[in-house]
DNA sequence: TTTGATTATGACACCGGTGTCATAATATAT
DNA sequence: ATATATTATGACACCGGTGTCATAATCAAA
């Protein structure tokens, strides 16, 4: 089977290469007949167009990058599947980049991996959306780059978000709302701006209903499941204990649970449980996790598909949005007075 | 920022770009003198090599494809890591490529990817490395490909897998020795090869104990949550109940669990969950699973290694090795007196 | 019909590497 | 010292596209 390239097309259609590669790109100035020639062999032919190629000729690669470290394996899953969704209807690929690195380091290792990948763009997932450093580095380098679930930033870039400070308020809401007045709350890993803005949402509920904050009711997490484990326990020992704990987001919530049921305490009558991101695990679990849907693989699409057609059009004005997110109630969370 | 490309660092060291060529690439007839000057251009300019130039001369994208269609988030991380640690190693890109098609639709699919994406080589991971028209499409069309925990070959293909019966052997042997004689059993997706070597580990210890296989103790299931949910029911329905229970993996071990608890059960001392994979979810619920844990990134990472090996050197014999698995015992599983 | 403007097309260089082959430089054998 | 083998190096084409520019073909206006 020979390989099939813009020459074969060419000399199979009687035309310069050039004239394919009009047809190819949609350039004008081809007249409608040389057009339909060139198609027909594109068929007949099976052509497809060499990426690699191409990527030489313009200098571009049609790779974008995905930079994430998180620690909750679903929630890569689905910021992958939409970042997948946008590049595939725009005929880019998708390069996954897990990092570890913080500080210079990080910035090593992505200008490494600019430099050997050649990427067009990057994606930024939390937290590396809220890192100055970094988003400045990329600016100075001029790499095109979206940031995803990161906190506004007064500039220029493309940066597609929820409201996790909404969402945190209505499902604390929820709480008061079933007759909790002592809520305990784990907070998330501090280099996620998540984790400001959930907390202030939880502070804003109780405000807004008249419960006075109470700082011992508050535990430092990291969204890992172990971080939560330890926040459980600080929080089930407390005297008198809080009718209900709303962790940041779900694995931390599952520890609580888990912990409170080694302690033979009955979830939802004994202790309220809500979490965040609606995780696989917040269903897997019994009882089921009142919790908080975001729209993450939607707003990962809507990032990629941005970044793209800046990369394309670097005049268009990029954008930022943000989108709702949904409670979900569940069995974990019940009236005090059940 | 000017660009360095090969004929800067030539034009730089005085010699002509083959031979800057010739050191990038270690290829011999190169004096030291020589070596030593371009060298030391390269680090003077911070020379690294186009691999879009290198992908077009050499007709090759350093892109390796991972094919997957897996309800399990946790194990399609867990792949991705060992694909990404080899394809890093050896300066390669993954591309991933989450895929729902079965039959033609799967052919065309794949043979639209590798079209596009002129990919060097794809791994197959579960269900996909067990194919056989997927497996002869790309033998036909000579696409290097590996397989990770899949069915052994009577072939040259690459393969690298874990012993999926001898695992299935061991957990259920384990919990013959807590005394368990009904224990039931739900399958996986039929299309996974793991799903009938389970199933005959699990056959395999009974007989060695001379306990007779029942055949309404096993439900069918498809390694999703969900279809654990409905084996569950349909197990815990069964009079006489089993005494313990088997589910070909974490999700739908945690589902029997959920459904146990729901119905007020208490595990293990009512009935014992067994699952397999020692995904995450295995340690976040309560009781924790007894599980067997598999080598998933290590499996992918030598299979990708030598699936590139075999890229360069397609002389090299490929091989196909099966690793061990290992058994974890958690609180879900005890002693039928206990 | 002639002229000028517009549209269509192709020749050719270029992107940044690698492969082939000729030749220069050096080492070894006679 | 000469012939021969071996090593080192560079010139040049090529991979498969795109960009620039010259030119041919077509169309509208004078």
């Amino acid at each position: 089977m020979k390989k099939v390239t813009i020459n074969s097309v060419a000399s199979h259609a009687g035309v310069s290469k050039k004239t394919v590669s009009r047809v190819l790109n949609n350039e004008p100035n081809v007249s409608a007949a040389t057009r339909e020639k060139v198609l027909a062999v594109f068929k007949e032919l099976d052509y497809t167009p060499n990426p690699i190629a191409r990527g030489l000729a313009q200098n571009r690669s049609f790779i974008i990058g995905c930079l994430y470290d998180n620690p909750s394996k679903s929630y890569i899953t689905r910021v992958q599947t939409g970042a997948l969704a946008a590049c595939q209807e725009n005929k880019y690929n998708l390069l996954i980049h897990p990092c570890e690195f913080r500080g210079d380091a990080l910035l090593n290792n992505v200008e490494q991996l600019l430099h050997t990948s050649r990427l067009d763009g990057i994606v930024l997932t939390p937290p590396f959306g809220d890192f100055p450093e970094l988003v400045n580095f990329l600016k100075s380098k001029n790499v095109p780059f979206a940031r995803v679930a990161s906190a506004i930033l007064k500039d220029e870039s493309i940066s597609v978000r929820s409201n996790d400070e909404q969402g945190a308020f209505e499902i604390t809401e929820h709480l008061i709302g079933l007759g909790h007045k002592s809520i305990a709350f784990i907070k998330g890993h501090p280099d996620h701006s998540a984790t400001q803005q959930r907390f202030k949402g939880y502070r804003r509920a109780l405000a807004n209903h008249g419960i006075e904050f109470d700082e011992r009711l508050v535990e430092e997490g990291n969204f890992s499941y172990h971080s939560g484990v330890d926040s459980a326990r600080s929080i089930l020992d407390l005297s008198p204990r809080p009718t209900a704990v709303f962790a940041s987001n779900d694995y931390m919530a599952a520890a609580v649970l888990k912990l409170a049921t080694q302690r033979k305490l009955n979830v939802p009558d004994d202790i309220s449980i809500a979490g965040f991101d609606n995780a696989p695990i917040a269903r897997h679990i019994w009882p089921g996790l009142t919790t908080i849907a975001q729209p993450v693989e939607e707003m990962t699409k809507l990032a990629v598909s941005q970044l793209i057609s800046h990369i394309s059009q670097p005049q268009e004005k990029p954008y930022q949005i943000t989108l709702e997110s949904r409670l979900i109630t569940r069995e974990s969370t019940a009236s005090i007075n059940s």
